[in-house]
DNA sequence: TTGTAAGCGTTATCAC
DNA sequence: GTGATAACGCTTACAA
């Protein structure tokens, strides 16, 4: 925005020969005398006009702009979901400001405020930080965490999808399944997917078991716990379910080390339905995220006009794909 | 931005009872006593007054934001750019607005009138339209592509990448290369590997070939060349560079098609130092892009205060990794 | 040092 | 339908 380069309304109406306001008008859609609006427009492509959206903001109250905060934009999940937020903004004719906070609490915090400062129409986020402050004058959608009733939640169907893996797993064969979970300690919604494991275990009589750690405890006690089920050659556990792609993929490796066969000793299913390369084939079979819904639900909902009566929270399906990683590739 | 609802400075200099002017300069960090300092803070706190951006900028002339231009957002390469460029930017305080293309020419010309009219301070892009239009007036990065002596560009070193890959390849013994490429046909910067590549070859004496595609070509050829090059069990090559991860991982399928084994009958090097999961390890042996470096060198290009002597190329070292196809993993 | 007032580019309200 | 004019929230001479 170098001053005194860029024209302005004006500069148009000079050159047009017409009014200010003439050419406020032809910009905005608001009728204006045919040989009028030929000329104001034929002015501004000679100038090379564009129309100054944060003035227009300063003004109007809406800047044409929403947030989108993440942890960060390399993993292949947020890789996505940032593409298909900024997809679905555009459609409307929205920008996307994306900051990335690290999972840092204050960086999220200070993310918000400088969003704030920026006058965004709305923001989504999807963060750690437990005691996050949400401002209230800036529509706010939460993805994967649920604050509170006045914060609209989207998510997928964390808990269907702890189920349908079960269903799925049962249907290839497997009796003894186990459950590997490792996170954060910040309640969100992708913990129900234990909740829809064991519910369908049980409900189907299923022999099984969990193993729920945190971030900080790393990969290794997962390889420990299978090397101290192991029955011989043979592990205790023909289907393993886990709570990421990324998990499943590590939880490959060790099985690997331990000489089992996938899918023929052990079968593995992961969630997220994270791809090679951010668009190829899926790294096991998992339960997929409906990446695009998730974005587009959000955004519909943070623009909605009419605020009053939003849901609390919205559980968008997955689906199952065979990733190679059981018996049905 | 909700009207009505946001204090503005005005509020806050009611409150702290002193003039607006005075609560400006407290946010501009000029001098000011030091109790009405205090109560302009203490208002401001109060009140959870934040600064508008936006009608600052209109003033100032500066948006304190930057526009990252990008085909898409869930490559590795473009995903992990624009995590990079995210944290350049944050830690110089500024904001980044970002769009994606879909490698659409005309989208990534409506990309460019688009932040054109939120003013930002400047744009980084990674396009592909050949007749794209760099407004004059706005800063402009390019990243992996030249344009012209007065549009700055940051780049890896894709010369030195296919040199090193060669250099790479013999030292493991490889005798008889071959360069797989595939990609758009708008000439950029990553075309030099290729060059790199034959250069490198000639000087040692190798023996090699090339095997140049278009994208619209698909990935067959490829396995349709490897066929054609099998000598009864063997292949005719004992080394391949591939010009992207991409390609080199799909080369890789083709190869245990044809029922070879990597490294051992054959190596492969591939290039960008795409990570699986965004940040684990590599797909293959990899000439790996400096993408942190990129990000860092194209924000502090295009926030340089004197813009009347920029470079109008920039190329940064690239390094090699192993990463399972070379005998060295 | 502090307060005042004139814009920055746009939109909206009026008389014309 | 058109064209002055007053905001919008902020910065910045300039006056006090």
């Amino acid at each position: 925005m170098k001053r005194g380069t860029m024209p302005t309304m004006k500069d148009v109406a000079r050159e047009a020969g017409v009014a200010l306001g003439t050419v406020s008008k032809v910009f905005n859609d608001i009728p204006v005398g045919e040989d009028y609006r030929r000329r104001v427009l034929d002015a501004a492509r000679k100038l090379g006009y564009q129309v100054n959206s944060y003035a227009r903001g300063l003004k109007a109250g809406k800047t044409g702009t929403a947030a989108l905060i993440l942890p960060n934009a390399y993993d292949p999940f947020f890789a996505a979901l940032a593409d298909s937020v900024c997809q679905a903004l555009a459609r409307r004719n929205y920008r996307m400001l994306m900051t990335v906070t690290g999972s840092d609490p204050d960086a999220e915090q200070q993310c918000i405020r400088m969003v704030e400062q920026n006058k965004v129409d709305g923001i989504i986020g999807l963060t750690y930080n437990p005691a996050l402050e949400i401002p209230a004058a800036i529509p706010f959608v939460s993805i994967d965490r649920y604050f509170n009733p006045a914060v609209p939640c989207v998510a997928s169907d964390n808990f269907g999808g702890g189920q349908l893996a079960v269903e799925k797993l049962a249907a290839l064969g497997c009796r003894r399944l186990v459950f590997f979970r490792i996170g954060t300690d910040v309640p969100g919604e992708a913990d129900k997917r234990m909740g829809g494991f064991q519910t369908a275990c049980q409900a189907r009589g299923i022999e099984h078991t969990v193993l729920a750690l945190n971030d900080r405890d790393g990969y290794e006690p997962f390889r420990a716990f299978l090397r101290s089920h192991m029955d011989g050659e043979r592990l205790a556990f023909d289907g393993i379910f886990c709570n990421t792609d990324r998990l499943a993929f590590y939880v490959l490796d060790m099985l690997a080390g331990l000489g089992l066969r996938v899918p023929e000793d052990v079968q593995l299913v992961g969630f997220d339905g994270a791809r090679r390369f951010g668009n190829d084939g899926f790294y096991c079979s998992t339960i997929v995220q409906p990446i695009g819904q998730l974005a587009e639900t959000s955004v519909n909902i943070l623009l909605e006009e009419d605020r009053s009566s939003l849901p609390s929270l919205i559980c968008l399906p997955v689906s199952y794909a065979p990733g190679g990683t059981t018996k049905d590739c």
